[in-house]
DNA sequence: GCACTAAACGGAGACTGTCCCCGCTTAATT
DNA sequence: AATTAAGCGGGGACAGTCTCCGTTTAGTGC
């Protein structure tokens, strides 16, 4: 589904190399860092980056894929290690913790979240879906969350309170007390 | 404070000018419309418009403060009107609805509702704690609102919610359902 | 090894947007 | 009518995005 052939030693080179700039780039300067430094401080003509990353959200996504994936396997390990309830308290904090720390990432997960989305983002899109929907349906089970609630909603106001939390600069607290007075709105 | 001497009469003719064609703008394209753009619709040069609005952020509170204190003044009669849940929940309310549907206004109240702002957004951002802190305080003085709450976090949760159902485009029904849930977690 | 070819490179350049500077214009004042 | 400083406005430097196309090079068959 990816390549018919395998990729050129050079062209993948490349790519690596424009991924791990790309992701220093993005902490450093926020989402908005600029492309053709990225290509530059790479190594590479622009021409390069754009033929592996047409858009901004490609490279964003790329760059990011494998937190993404992280964190969506951190929700079955807590799915499988803690009663229902708290893992998704545990998650909702780490997912917030992690949409604010490395800036850029938000815009990633709000387009990831949003639905009819690029097809660009569809892959992260689907992992956040699938590990958000274990933990709330076996929090539906258990009956510590209400019924109403699709995963996507969740998924939703988690992007919320992690934008709500930012606006807190400085106050690292601010998250968790903020997930648990969502919490309380979403219990039972 | 602000002026020693009046404006003279072209200088405020071009400022009015600017804002109206401002508003329309941002509506339009959203919060990044061309600045030399809005400035060339207004049948002035860039240089006007830079003079009169430093920043974007500057022209963007310019454009919307009636909007904005008419939201803060709405909040006032809300409060006259209706007990105070009720009051805070459907203030809460409108005031997402409006964060959405004027494209560009989600920003300006970001960094009203952020502590130590810019200078420049000082007025909106003392309007709109102003009367959330009225709401608030009532709320919480009928006993249906947590007494741990700063008007401040209820701000900044209300920007959260406007932005989750952002993520929903399209649904309009979703705001009050965000706003409902966020409100089960703040009830006393 | 060598020649061949398609994949990949890279940087010039077109374009758009921001923002400043400074010579010119004009409203207000006497 | 003369004066003057507030205000004007557009030219231009700069930064960023993205494309095009001539050049280079990795991989392959002989």
């Amino acid at each position: 589904m990816t390549q018919v052939r395998p990729m050129r030693a050079d062209a993948r080179r490349n790519y690596e190399r424009l991924l791990k700039v790309a992701a220093e780039a993005f902490a450093e300067h926020g989402e908005g860092a600029s492309l053709d430094d990225i290509a530059k401080r790479a190594g590479v003509g622009s021409g390069t980056l754009y033929r592996h990353f047409p858009t901004r959200q490609a490279l964003l996504e790329a760059a990011y894929v494998d937190r993404i994936e992280a964190l969506a396997a951190r929700a079955d390990e807590l799915g499988e290690t803690l009663p229902p309830g708290e893992a998704l308290v545990e998650w909702l904090n780490e997912l917030c913790a992690g949409t604010i720390e490395v800036r850029g990432m938000k815009a990633l997960l709000g387009s990831a979240v949003t639905d009819g989305s690029v097809a660009a983002v569809t892959a992260c899109g689907t992992s956040m879906k699938g590990a958000a929907t274990r933990l709330v349906s076996a929090a539906q089970a258990a009956g510590v969350l209400r019924g109403d609630l699709e995963p996507i909603d969740v998924l939703r106001l988690a992007h919320g309170v992690a934008t709500a939390s930012e606006l807190a600069k400085g106050d690292g607290t601010v998250i968790r007390r903020y997930v648990g007075l969502l919490l309380e709105g979403l219990e039972a």
